[in-house]
Formats: C-alpha cells, structure tokens, sequence
DNA sequence: AAAAAAATTGCATTATATTGCATATCATGC
DNA sequence: GCATGATATGCAATATAATGCAATTTTTTT
C-alpha cells in the first residue's frame, strides 16, 4: 500500500468522523502506530488535519477557527435559523431559497417534525434529505455554479405552480428604502418568483447585511413579513424598520 | 511493446485504479522498474498522474466520496465508468439516471470536457458542480430518500419537454428475457420517461446484475443501444446478448 | 545504404525514503 | 505523584529513487 493512499485514508477517516485515534488506524491499515504518527505527522504540518494527543482531529471540527469573524457570523446565522424555526408549525409548506443561513436552518429542524420543504438549493436539498419526516421537493432548472441553487425559466416555471406556506428568503442586502437587492440577475428572478409562491415572506438576515444595496431588486421592505436578524428586536439598528409594515424578530 | 503504449496503460491502470505500484506495472509490462519510472516520471512532468514513492496516483486522488460511504465494487464501476465515458462527444447533452456506476462516471467525466448533463440525482449534480465546463440542469420534483432521486409526475413532466443525445440508465436488474427490471415502481416510472426522453439509451451494469430480476419492468433488452459491463465484450457471460440487437462494451 | 546521432532500455552503484522496533521522555487522568 | 499510554529519537532493515554507463534500437543525416 502506498503512503499516499494511506494518508487519504485517513483524511478520509477523519472527514468522516472527525476525529481518529493512532492506534485505530494502525489497526485498520495494518501498520504500526510509528507509521501512522508519521503520517499524522506530515497531514498536520501540511495543514490537511489536526494532531492531537492520542489522534487527529478535522480542521473544521475543532472549534477554534483561525478567522473569529466566520465562526462569529457562523453563530448569528445558528441564532437567526433558531428564531425561523419557531416560525414554522406542523405540517406546513415551506420554501428554502439558497444561503447558509438557510442551510443552518434545515439542518436545526427537528427531527420529529413532519413538513413539507420546496428548495432550488442543492446543499439544503442534501442536508433535508437526512430528516425523515420532512418530504422535500427540489425545484429543478439550470444550476448555478456559484450559488448552488437552480436557476432560469424552467425554475421559475416550476415555483409559479406552487403556493407555500412560508418561504425563507436569503437575503444578503437589505436597505430601509430600497428593499432586498442582490447582485445577480438570474437569482432576482428566482427570488422575485419565490416570492410570489408564497403567502408569508420571512428574511434570515444578520445585522451587518442592513443598509447594505446591490444592483438589483429584489422586492420592498413592504413585500416582507417578517425580518429575523441575531439581534434583539428592540435593538438600535432595527429602529429604522419599527415604523414599517414588518415583524421583527 | 512502444513507449507510447506503455504510458497509455500506465495512465489506463491509473484512472480506473486510482493508483499503480512500480512493481506491478514492471511485471505486467514485463520491463524493468527503471523503465516504468522513468514513464511515470514523464507522465508526471506532464501533469497526467502524480508521482510518488513507490508508484503513482491519479491527480484527482482526493477528490473523496462526498456521501463518504463506501462503494460497492467500486473498481468494476471504475472501469464501467471509463469505458461509459468513451461513449460521450464533446459538447453533447447526456442524461444521467441515479446510482453509483453513474456517480463514479460524473466524477471521472474529463474537467475540459464540455456538456451538458441533466440529472434527477442529487450526489450526481453536486458532482456536477465541481466540473467547471458541464452545465448542470437538475430535473426537479420529490426526492426519494432511498435512491437520492427525484420521482413523481413534475420530475417525469420535466423529462418529457427534453431530447438528449445519449442516457446512462443505471441497472440494478437486467434479464436476456425480462430486460431491465426495477423494485421500486415510482423508480421505473422515472426510468422510463428517461428512456423516452434520449436518442441512445446505456446501461452500465456490473456483471453480478445480469440474470437477476424484479418486480416491476422497466424496458426490455432490445430498447437499450448500448450494454456496458467490467467485463471484456467476448466474456461467457454475455453470450446471451451477442444475438440480440445490442452493442456490448 | 552507411554512418552518425539520438533515444531507449537494463544493470550496477550509490543515495534517499520508509518502516518497525527499542528506548527514553512526556502527557494525561486518577 | 503514579500508572498508563502517547510521543520522540536513534537505529537497523528493507524498499525505492537517482545516477552513470553500456548495449541496443530507432531516427536522422550524409
């Protein structure tokens, strides 16, 4: 067996469980742990995983990220999906768009709740799959390399059919006066028509997204139910919206 | 044998196995060791396989199961999967049905090669997205959680408004009599939508498949052009087809 | 067609890499 | 602190890599 082979096998060990131990690999591989720490050795020095006492841990696991403003964002979105999930109830119809706040979401909805989930993204597509009381239905279309959701006629075609009970709308600009504004054409589009499937309309969106515009729009401030941000609804920077027609959460 | 040659069936050896051993590629080619590392040194330098110490591997080496279970046979599948690829001109529109062989396919699809693929399978589009010159056009619909496919009326809907110019229809069951045969009937539905909505049909079939059955039938033989197996074209075990209207690879 | 040049191949030699083991040191939990 | 298991280090055995060289084949030139 070559090294290289033995080095992916544990990556991959690691990937899988995110965490391994010396002596299981030695074991699995039949090598002595001495190979197996060399190898350890040179995965961590190349930055591919973590050596620790005893085994190796995925660098993504370990809660120390090296960039405090990801795992700090990371945390406002896990906040924000909380507060969307107490949102929905029962047996309802919902619409993910695409974004990781949204991809937080599915992955934080109870297990034991029975929903029915339209979404054009292919990662929460994946991750709802793994909940077993949730029938999802993926929007097909052209996918878009970037975004990872579908896209173009077919699309829209397939949301204009449809009418949910709630549709999460990703939002990553989000301003008093000119709305919801994102910076691709084809994924306005989608979000315009997802908007229109839908009887309630609620925005995931962390605080540092408001006051931001892109080029183009999306909808108003008006066309929004509900606004979910980490921060409390009373909050300075929510003052701006208190006057609207819109929730605050 | 010319040096040529050689390098080709190292670099044949490489993609379907991942890897090769100096030693093994010596004994098969019945030359010396230095000879085929002074190939694989070569082949290295131009960026076709990465060399490492005691043999060589595929450059797309890491490129781990996402699903991160293991496959079934996967070296069968492997080989399948190369031979499938042949199949395929540039710039066509391909169709792939669900399963592994298919996945294996997609993954090992050239990253020049340009296409555009449909696709009802989810850790086959996600695949996808990773080949930055295959457009990727996901046919929407209710996910299955066993199969990781879209099925129902939207999905078959869909596939009826398309024409491509070759299908890979993953073949769990295929019978000289029976032809191809499904457990899942929502499964054959899909199958069959996809058989009408392709100009060539393919079944990439690892040999243990063939002779078994199942409940609900698919197609019979005579509706598929093209029967891929692991096995060479002249193999025992495809006798039966030989005097069917069906090309054996 | 013959000669010269270049490429290819295998072998011997030397250098380097890999691996497992023994031993001493270190970390961790109790 | 003490027992246990983990780590580091040096070392020897083995496997692999690099290099130079000679024999052979292929290609090019004359």
């Amino acid at each position: 067996m070559l090294k290289e082979e033995r080095q992916q096998f544990i990556l991959n060990e690691v990937r899988i469980h995110n965490k391994v131990l010396l002596t299981d690999m030695a074991d699995l591989l039949n090598v002595s742990v001495d190979t197996v720490r060399r190898d350890i050795k040179e995965l961590d020095s190349s930055e591919q995983l973590k050596k620790v006492h005893g085994g190796a841990v995925s660098l993504g696991f370990n809660n120390y990220n090296p960039i405090g403003q990801k795992i700090y964002s990371l945390e406002k979105k896990a906040l924000i999906a909380e507060k969307a999930i107490k949102l929905i109830k029962e047996g309802q119809v919902i619409l993910l768009s695409g974004g990781t706040t949204n991809l937080e979401l599915a992955r934080r909805l109870p297990s034991k709740m029975k929903l029915t989930c339209f979404t054009p993204s292919l990662p929460i597509a994946v991750q709802l799959l793994s909940k077993s009381n949730v029938e999802t239905i993926f929007i097909g279309g052209r996918l878009s390399r970037d975004s990872q959701i579908t896209i173009g006629g077919s699309a829209i075609n397939m949301l204009s059919e449809i009418k949910v009970d709630i549709c999460f709308l990703g939002t990553n600009s989000i301003h008093p006066n000119e709305g919801l504004t994102e910076f691709d054409w084809e994924i306005v589009q989608m979000k315009k028509a997802m908007i229109h499937s839908s009887r309630k309309v609620v925005s995931p969106c962390i605080s540092e997204k408001i006051g931001s515009m892109q080029r183009y729009k999306i909808c108003g401030v008006e066309d929004i139910d509900v606004l979910i941000t980490e921060l409390e609804p009373w909050d300075s920077k929510l003052e701006v919206f208190k006057t609207m027609n819109i929730q605050l959460l």
